[in-house]
RNA sequence: GAUCCUGUAGCUCAGCCGGUAGAGCAUAUCACUUUUAAUGAUAGGGUCCUGGGUUCGAAUCCCAGCGGGAUCACCA
């Protein structure tokens, strides 16, 4: 491991801080007074409230004049300028404690602790007059220096060297939080999303649940899951990739109202819209229907929308303004492929439909269904349109294995899902509560899986009972909360509204010693311990990794660590391992 | 999985048609007791993602690999 000569630097602070009887790492706790925000709204009214203050936070600036100093400090709530003058913080003869602990030894990204005074500066900025200065934790590695200049003129802020690089933003989350104010205001925005949401269901009695992550089947949805193992029972148990079947399970057992908030998992391709583990809402309501249903998401949605948003109901989301407050155009799923494309596609069968797609220039498959293509219609001509709050309603039976069957149109289920801003958000049904409807709708599930649908749904039969003691008329939804936070955040990738988005793990240089070995294998020695460092800890994941890879990273590893070996080319390391 | 873009100092970036690297911020030293992208002066810091090829010579061209982004495909 190399460091860099800031870093140098800041190890040889370190070790100055030690030699002048201060603990870099002190143990105590360091109670603060306030935060910075309490100061900017308390200040200009009751100046004679700050005349004793006590802040906390980590070091951004710095901008020493000699014998005195400004100052940034960063806390939770933003920054505060602090200023220090030298003959203040060092009354007497002995002036280190401004000349090396302040000017020297501590840097930018270095925790401390303040107290002192507050006053306005020349040019007006409220300021804590720094009277004692205690060191709370030292930084070792330089922050990203990020600059921002308010234009007299314009009042407009600019930013200078903004720290943008995604990856590093991704990988290292902490920088990101430390360095981007307007990324901390997006997750408090998500805690506050899931918190009014919670509010306006708990506020009408319905009950928070938690149900299986690890699942024995995965039902519920139609998805690929993540597949792992339990030891004791020897059994397989994957990721679940809903929860639906067990909240149906809670309406069974005689609760009116669940919903759970967690993470599901799905074993598929990752986009701006896309991640392994996402975040969902699903709630049952019983005695209700999906017409219900599209009435208490327009409440709701506008509630969390109201309370997030300081009071307005209306967001800008790219180049468009959202209205949440309802009611939300309703359209079924037939008129809106009506609407824009001018084809009736409800009295057309399959043979039709496959027409019509081929005539749109729509990719079909024979594994496709009736449901399946015209779903393939609606996103392809449709979906990207609904920009205001739209419900499209009534879908196909084949599609929705899950959905009671409509009440008047026949052919289709009683469904609605919301769209916004072209993307689904939210998926509600009236759910099917007949047992033996839905045990023939498993079936049909099961000849899509026959037919070769990687995800039609399995059947489970410990489900089927819980219907079969009767489950009353239910109503169900589920809301994606990574997507209505893009949406109230005005974020247009998934990576932006996560904290640790699904990354290719980082090469990591760790130093293995100790004699390592590969058994079924002819490494020669001065290479082993390199595998071992890279992370090829055996044969197979040497092979799983592809020799070809391997070889590159031996090569990258040897000149990075500058090693005394010749290079190797992956027919060598085919030998090693042949 | 496909296509395009991208990978240069701690950070943000420049480096035209190939001649062994530049800027700003950050860092170090000095000056400066109300500055705010503080200022002025001086200095250090990178073998240009990895490997191979073309060439007298490659950060720059070609091939392969790895990471990241975008678009598409997939995925409710």
């Amino acid at each position: 491991m190399q460091w860099s000569d800031q870093e140098l630097a800041r190890r040889e602070n370190l070790e100055e801080a030690r030699n002048l009887g201060l603990n870099p790492y002190p143990a105590m706790a360091f109670p603060v007074s306030h935060v910075a925000s309490d100061i900017y709204k308390g200040f200009p009214d009751n100046p004679e409230n700050f005349k004793k203050v006590v802040l906390a936070g980590r070091i951004m600036m710095k901008r020493i004049m000699g014998k005195a100093s400004f100052a940034e400090l960063q806390d939770s709530s933003g920054r505060m300028q602090i200023y220090i003058a030298r003959d203040e913080i060092c009354p007497t003869e002995d002036k280190s404690h401004y000349n090396l602990l302040f000017k020297k030894i501590l840097d930018i990204g270095d925790f401390i602790g303040v107290s002192g005074y507050i006053f306005t500066t020349q040019t007006g900025e409220i300021t804590l007059h720094v009277q004692e200065l205690t060191l709370l934790s030292k930084s070792l590695k330089p922050l990203p220096v990020v600059k921002t200049k308010i234009d007299e003129q314009t009042g407009e802020e600019h930013t200078y060297d903004a720290f943008t690089d995604p990856e590093l933003r991704y990988r290292q989350r902490y920088v990101d939080l430390i360095v981007n104010p307007a990324v901390r205001e997006t997750f408090k925005k998500r805690s506050k999303i899931i918190t009014a949401m919670r509010r306006f269901f708990d506020d009408r009695g319905w009950l928070e649940v938690e149900t299986p992550v690890l699942q024995p089947m995965h039902g519920g949805a139609a998805a690929k899951p993540f597949k792992s193992h339990h030891n004791t029972l020897d059994m397989p148990l994957y990721l679940r990739i809903a929860n639906e079947l067990y909240l149906k399970r809670l309406i069974v057992g005689g609760f009116d109202g669940v919903y759970e908030i967690g993470k599901m998992f799905r074993n598929e391709g990752m986009d701006r819209t896309h991640n392994p583990e996402f975040t969902s809402m699903e709630i049952y309501v019983a005695y209700k229907d999906y017409v219900w249903m599209m009435e208490m998401v327009e409440q709701c949605l506008s509630y969390i929308t109201f309370s997030v948003n300081d009071g307005k109901t209306k967001v800008p989301v790219g180049e468009h303004e959202i209205e949440f407050a309802g009611p939300y155009r309703r359209l079924t799923m037939f008129d809106s492929i009506l609407e824009y494309t001018g084809i009736n596609v409800s009295e057309l069968d399959e043979a039709g439909l496959r027409a019509v797609c081929s005539s749109l220039d729509i990719q079909v498959d024979d594994t496709m269904g009736k449901g399946k293509l015209i779903d393939e219609i609606f996103g392809a001509k449709v979906e990207k349109n609904l920009i205001q709050p739209t419900y499209i309603t009534d879908y196909p039976i084949e599609m929705t294995p899950l959905a009671k069957k409509h009440r008047s149109k026949e052919g289709l289920v009683e469904r609605f899902e919301l769209f916004v801003n072209g993307k689904e958000i939210a998926n509600a049904y009236s759910e099917l509560n007949d047992p033996i409807d839905q045990r023939e709708r498993f079936e049909d599930q099961l000849t899509l899986a026959a037919r070769g649908d990687e995800e039609a749904m399995a059947l489970d039969e410990d489900f089927l009972r819980a219907l079969e003691y009767g489950m009353p008329p239910t109503s169900g939804l589920g809301i994606g909360i990574d997507r209505l936070t893009m949406l109230l955040t005005n974020n247009a990738s998934i990576q932006e509204v996560l904290f640790f988005p699904q990354m290719k793990p980082e090469k990591t240089e760790t130093t293995v010693s100790a004699n390592l070995s590969f058994p079924e294998a002819n490494v020669p020695e001065e290479w082993v311990s390199h595998l071992f460092s890279l992370g090829y800890t055996n044969k197979e994941k040497v092979l799983e990794a592809g020799i070809g890879k391997v070889a590159n990273e031996l090569n990258g590893w040897r000149k990075k660590k500058k090693l005394e070996l010749k290079g190797v080319s992956p027919e060598m390391v085919k030998e090693w391992f042949s």
